[in-house]
DNA sequence: CTGAAAGCGCTTACAG
DNA sequence: CTGAAAGCGCTTACAG
């Protein structure tokens, strides 16, 4: 069921149905009439795809995140989504699963479905070259929850580096001194930080900052040893843990980079027998619905991820209006809500 | 950057270039070489959407769930997802929020853009006119987690009513005759079951219906009235439960509907004090993360959601290929974990 | 207010 | 193996 076939059946020309139909342009009441009687009595349903093709919109954004299945990224697509609706603007949302030849995938099957403009998570801050392609191309992009300081383009983040300087406070308030800090980005059991290229995510770049200047204004100067890559997933995270607290200067405390490590990480102490908070204490970023019903409940860092995923949102859609000016970095502060897991050190 | 430019620019036709480009028909090597080298220069990138317009076909497909924040959702759609890239599609989802206006407009959207076919987990089962619609259009639709009863269409679901039975049977035989099932369908305090009418997805109705027999079996013949609805969200489900539990009769056992309202069940009886499993013992549909690091873990009706999702996208793919032959239903066998959420009756 | 023609960027027969 | 033409279903000027 076409433009053409409604025309015929309403007896009128194919570009005055399609006023109607497209809803533009000017035609009589009458006329009206019948061309929407006409296209329902035949199940008139219009093809966006030849709408979009010849406007050149699509009426619909893109979204690449690293992994739905993270609470984190899903609570942002819903911030997305709600503010794009509001807009008039469509969804598309497709998963990277953290690696960046997805990534790549995933931008080019957006742009090659016209979406308007791309809120992505990039997987590797280092990699610019896709993305400034499709800057080239013409798409309007936000880059969400990380930068990419080769690319001046539109971010929305967290102040991660702020909020890991206040978790690393409040553990150093208690006494602690001894402080891991637990990230899922691949890497052997015991390898620890040395330089920022083991960090391909600015976000959690920016969390590892925060805590070495904070631990090294406490005069802890080798708090580096203790923030430990490998989280991937639980039987890695077992083995970072019991690394970690079978060496020589177990840590009293855990920062988990994310919800998903955090969970892990309380999982490898319940094994170990261990006690939180009296044997440990941890704090984990985000404020997952699981931290809540724990005993003692997680002390997180609880960061706007609705609100950063409806200014992306709103961001993206301003520039898709043709809005100018340079691009905006916009820094979202978190908070820390205090909760039981945080106790002095053993 | 179109074809055409590609095809100036490499001295062929368009049609020539469109082989190459499309990879379809044949070309001698020079050209290919000489098109290929004249499109990355240009930095050519395909039009999906005239591809699409022409051929048909967009190898996407539209997946229509209740609520991507929902972990069963997240993890159906991983399913889905990997089982569709597999097969060479794309997936584009839309969020329902469980509500009726929300799913048909992106039923409307997803056909408008033509996607090959269709997953959707229908929000009420008693509506099935969009779908039957989307049907007629040529579309092939798969249902998720329920079934609409009046529609001749493959459905991928678990075994609720089975699953229900073993968690009831579970139970009883630590001994509970007084159990509460609790699901987050918009109710008021205190409404209890009465008639299938109040429950519009089938897996919850197939549930309650299960967990009915049971406890008519074991000679408990007015279980409906702890089948309570309203657990929408923690200030609702709070009421609920203290309703109940304030009770004349007060359960010694919940059976949660699913991991959301699960998670805010527990959370209620942390707030009132009551200890799990000494106090009140709970069950809780899908194993969710969370269940496994509360003190103590929550026993759980593990439904293979992933296997359910891989499952949805494999039938759809082969009906988008043609396959033929009467609507299937398929479902899947779940098992109880059981954890230390379940203890005798107080 | 209504209509005829051209065009969006591809693919699909049909010739050669 | 390569090319010219038509067509997918719309919208966009341009006439009348």
């Amino acid at each position: 069921m076409t433009v053409a076939d409604v025309a015929r059946s309403a007896n009128v020309s194919k570009a005055t149905a399609a006023r109607v139909l497209g809803g533009y342009g000017t035609v009589s009441d009458k006329i009206r009439e019948q061309v929407t009687t006409a296209a329902s009595a035949l199940g008139y349903r219009p093809n966006e795809l030849a709408r979009s093709m010849t406007t050149g919109r699509s009426g619909t954004i893109g979204v690449i995140v690293g992994d739905i299945e993270n609470a984190f990224f899903s609570l942002a697509v819903r911030g997305i989504s709600d503010s794009a609706r509001n807009a008039g603007f469509n969804v598309i949302i497709a998963n990277s699963g953290e690696e960046l030849q997805a990534e790549k995938s995933a931008i080019d099957l957006l742009i090659g479905r016209r979406v308007d403009g791309l809120i992505v998570t990039p997987s590797d801050c280092r990699e610019s070259d896709h993305l400034s392609d499709a800057i080239r191309v013409g798409v309007p992009l936000i880059l969400f929850d990380r930068t990419i300081p080769a690319l001046q383009v539109d971010a929305v983040t967290g102040a991660d580096r702020e909020a890991a300087i206040a978790a690393t406070r409040h553990l150093q308030d208690f006494g602690h001194r001894q402080i891991a800090y637990i990230t899922a980005k691949e890497g052997a059991v015991g390898e620890f930080f040395t330089n920022e290229y083991q960090l391909p995510t600015s976000s959690v770049l920016g969390r590892v900052e925060g805590f070495l200047a904070t631990q090294s204004a406490n005069g802890v100067l080798d708090a580096h040893q203790l923030v430990r890559l490998g989280a991937t997933d639980q039987k890695h995270t077992d083995a970072v843990v019991s690394h970690l607290l079978n060496g020589s200067a177990p840590p009293t405390a855990i920062l988990a980079s994310d919800s998903l490590v955090g969970l892990q990480v309380l999982r490898s102490l319940h094994a170990l027998g261990m006690s939180v908070p009296e044997d440990i204490s941890i704090i984990s970023f985000f404020n997952a619905d699981w931290t809540t019903v724990t005993t003692p409940p997680i002390t997180v860092v609880d960061q706007p991820v609705y609100e950063m995923g409806r200014l992306a949102a709103e961001r993206l859609i301003a520039r898709i209006d043709g809005s100018g000016g340079p691009a905006e970095h916009t820094r979202l502060q978190t908070s820390l809500i205090s909760r039981g897991s945080v106790g002095r050190p053993k």
